[in-house]
DNA sequence: AATGAATGAGGTTTCATTCAT
DNA sequence: CATGAATGAAACCTCATTCAT
């Protein structure tokens, strides 16, 4: 009847906000989940105004989450869609630069992935599930016009191993407390999460593409 | 003498008790994790009884989940224990056997991780990375006399990247609720959590060595 | 001039649209006290125009009793204006007619008694009294001449016992959950509120006037 | 398996404790309904405690009017096991001592019925309704031998209109804010509550009697 | 050791009301 | 006049943890 109170952008401001705030309260906290009335409070809103926007906690993390996700694909497919070539390291400087230089992606990813199975309403996860997919199967196939990668569906599957091999890997090496490193094994070996990441990567890439990459 | 032995076992019954009920319901409701009273009930015991085993909820799933991954050590410690040969396809069947087929496991890996920067104590925290670290250089150390793998330490690294391979595609294709899956995407091209699984690692195997396997 | 009136006219369409939204959605759902939202969307309006029109939402619905017990009186004034004769029966006519057969009367009436405490404002309240007792003491005086009462107030004692009795029954047998009714009592013997209501008035009257009615 | 921790008595003295605090705060601020953690505090317990014997807010209201209520049925069915005579005025001796002048009785009667609709569990509202269908009927039939009422049933049909009445009156002309009282009226006419609520019981009961009652 | 009643922090959500436009 | 986004108080309820017995 009257005009549009909240205008597309405004609403966009709001949501962007929110994710800023969740984010930046999950970083000065790691070890905890921010309340949503924090969230609300560092985004200069009120608790209640959350809920215009999401339907629940979890589906705002989930909205956080999706943001680094769709930084990291709209980075790689900007790339994969220059002319020109495009090399393994290429892909490893996106991943540094987008996922695991990003502070908060691996954390909130990992928490997410517990979430997933919980508070997060079916609405949500399936649009979260679409978004990421239309983004997997562009950068996908864009990444097949630069590598070899043995049948048109390849450049989405190894986009989906890197990405396992970078949160799981993360998950057992990289968070604050690693699940799988005493001192003992650390001393031996481990070089840390980041060299070790792009050395198994590299070993995936290698064997997933049946020769030496490059 | 005899009383703190008895004790011993009556205790090692005990924890046995609630670990079995806490996957148990974990199971039943793979969405919610499972309460206090619930395992302690289940497990025949009072609510109470649980904090004279556990310092806190998260131990005990921390418990759980060390239970899951010292089945599939020792099963692979005494598989590579043998003398013969041990292929690929060996450490396959064990990975399936033990991980992928025991249904509790990688979800509860899951949330473990979740949980691993929150609740979980520091002390329990410190004793299962210790108590895994064992097995995992005993189990890499085994696994280097089998498989060319490079440097000393490369059976640590191998299992170590596997292992991420296995959760993180787990968290990506293998859930309720995929993550990274829409009609789309697996329509497309996805065959699955089990399959996509063997292939990935598959080709970690071979990147990682080098050469084909076998 | 015209304004002011157009105004006016303008104004009572509206709280006559949210009145009518407001009982519709009270006979909808009788379960609960519609939302502010739901009743300016039902009468096509927007939220914040109910505070144009109403103090807080207990004003509203205690405006939309007040229509109901306007409805009652006119009726009962108007027929007891009638010349020629008006019996017991016919004040029976009306209270059916008027009240137990206007789904939403009773239990509003009950739900405006419980809020007189707490929301609706002193003002509200105050010019609800007065315009009711205006039409209470005219109905009153006009039964008087209709039935021998006693005193030149008996009219409005009357009217005011036999309403308690219609809204205090109502509250113990007529409500969906009847409180004082249990299988074994109804069982036994009551033939539900509407006739118990007519035997209970019956008696009232019998008692106030001091013999048998009629 | 160990000694019941919480014996009946003890479990009787909590609910009786939460039941005072409930009716002290909400005589203490009539115009609106006490809180739970407020409840619970003054009661000198935790918010969490008032679950552990109440399902929720409204069944602990619930059981605070059933209390006001059994306190009167006791009273009457004691009174009218009594042998010798019982005369309209003993009855009217008990409504005023256990009903009318408990302040808490009747406003939280009121609510109680606005209640009934929304929040109270369909268990607490059907075991609510077997007890006191129980007095009442037990009431109902000592009161039979008394006065003569017709009819078998006659005692608990008196029973109920007689509290429709103390109710019904008591919404129109006893609580704080009379909904049918002005200046004009009760300056006219009204002797407040009491009175009217004693004029009329004794109309109601003449009439139901059929003739002067004693 | 075992119990389970009691605790109370924690978090979610609703919805009447306000106010800038 | 009308709007509806924003507010934030209000309330509920859960459940991990403690502790007196």
């Amino acid at each position: 009847m009257a005009r549009p109170h909240a205008s597309r952008e405004a609403r966009e401001l709001r949501i962007a906000q929110l994710l800023d705030a969740a984010i930046a309260l999950w970083l000065e906290q790691p070890e905890k989940v921010p309340r949503v009335e924090e969230v609300a409070r560092n985004a200069g809103l009120a608790k209640g105004t959350v809920y215009l926007y999401f339907r629940c906690k979890e589906d705002l993390l989930l909205a956080a989450h999706e943001r680094h996700v769709h930084a990291f694909f709209d980075a790689l497919i900007e790339r994969s869609s220059c002319p020109g070539t495009m090399t393994f390291e290429d892909v490893m400087r996106l991943v540094f630069l987008h996922i695991v230089e990003v502070a908060a992606f691996l954390p909130l990813a990992t928490l997410v992935a517990g979430l997933m199975h919980k508070g997060i309403s079916p609405e949500a996860s399936a649009s979260f599930n679409d978004r990421i997919s239309e983004r997997l199967m562009v950068a996908g196939e864009l990444l097949g016009r630069h590598f070899s990668l043995g049948s048109p569906e390849g450049g989405v599957r190894i986009l989906m191993r890197s990405y396992a091999l970078i949160l799981g890997l993360w998950q057992l090496l990289g968070s604050g407390k690693p699940i799988c490193t005493s001192e003992k094994v650390s001393a031996m070996m481990l070089p840390g999460y980041a060299s070790e990441l792009e050395a198994a990567l590299t070993a995936l890439w290698n064997g997933t593409m049946g020769k030496e990459i490059q």
